[in-house]
DNA sequence: TGTACATCAGTGAACGCGCGTTCACTGATGTAC
DNA sequence: TGTACATCAGTGAACGCGCGTTCACTGATGTAC
């Protein structure tokens, strides 16, 4: 018979089924968020929607909020790993948008996730105070960027304000190219947006 | 018998003991979220703490979060009416700063009640989600005031982003000032603050 | 001032709801021989 | 390849917990006369 199927070193069929019930999980309970709302979304019909029993939630994720968060953050390590190669000649502001727009493409290559959790953040409450969570975690990581490049040990208060002020202008250049059509450059966004800072700075 | 105490056209002794439970509920709760934490107080602990039954506590809050918030915006409108009529001479962080500056006594007055909150806001995610949106609304106002100085109808981007900046080293001064000892001078702080965001992106 | 009635703050008890846990079981997948 | 046993994903049922609601009642305060 057909042994070709197992010449591949394939997961078991047990791994296979767990994983495809876990990813089954979060997409459901991602749709379900962004339309729904965060709140108004129970466990039962994510499980429902995906297929499983209300019981078997919880055997894949300890609490109805985890089901939301991968935290991939491999885009952030390449803007730290660009950021401090960037010539000492290069202000912090142009040097931080650089490393921004490089980061860029592995931002957009998960569009359709992000506007989707988007809407669940702006749904809720406790979300949006886990983002601010996020966005706070984000913040000391710039400023540690900002400090290596320096050469300082630790960030001092204006590496701190410099990462608030860059990671604001990035910000508001996600939301404006979430916004906006699928096919703008996020890139180019976020070069604006940096642009616009400065002018507004003179 | 004493007539005198019934001189004073006094609210009624209803009135009276209704207002009294009405701070009794917001003070024990405030304590009790700043010291245990907001998610692992119950209402019914705080009922207990202002002397009433469990059952009690909703007919004064709807919510359990409701008890936590007087939005005493009176410092912000103090704030507007300052930056408005700033000499069109001056630049938009100066004149940000000098405004905040001008409303900072108002928040002073209210130390001990900030300090309580910020420990309360720390220690729950719905509550950060909460400040998030009132940062988020101070934004739309500030760049309102600022729109208003310039002589446009509508806050543009750069309005906007002056806002977010104002407002975010406004936070940071607020956030060091707390911190700090209670004798401390808000108004220095802001004006510290401004200082260093001045430097840093020269 | 005194009496009769009306109002309303406070309360107890029971309940609905959704998150998250515990226990005991079933049936499919995996493994040893 | 086939049989016997072990493992483990999935599940149903019952439960604890805290927020918030509903209902019916009590007793203090307020008002009309």
């Amino acid at each position: 018979m057909p042994s070709a199927k197992t010449l591949q070193p394939t997961r078991s069929r047990r791994e296979e089924h767990k994983s495809q019930t876990t990813q089954a999980l979060r997409e459901a309970a991602l749709k379900l968020f962004a339309t729904r709302g965060y709140d108004s979304t129970t466990t039962e019909e994510i499980a429902e929607k995906a297929g499983v029993a209300a019981r078997t939630f919880f055997r894949y994720f300890p609490t109805k909020e985890s089901v939301l968060y991968l935290r991939e953050r491999e885009w952030f390590e390449s803007f730290t790993a660009h950021y401090v190669s960037q010539p000492k000649t290069m202000s912090d502001a142009d040097a931080m948008c650089a490393s921004f727009v490089v980061a860029a493409p592995g931002i957009a290559a998960v569009r359709r996730y992000l506007v989707l959790y988007e809407k669940a953040v702006a749904s809720s409450p406790t979300l949006r105070g886990r983002q601010q969570d996020h966005q706070r975690e984000d913040a000391e990581t710039v400023a540690q960027a900002i400090a290596d490049r320096r050469g300082l040990k630790r960030p001092d208060e204006r590496c701190k304000l410099l990462a608030a002020v860059g990671l604001m202008t990035h910000r508001r250049a996600l939301d404006r190219w979430l916004a906006g059509p699928a096919s703008a450059d996020l890139g180019k966004t976020i070069v604006d947006e940096f642009k616009t800072l400065d002018r507004a700075l003179v």
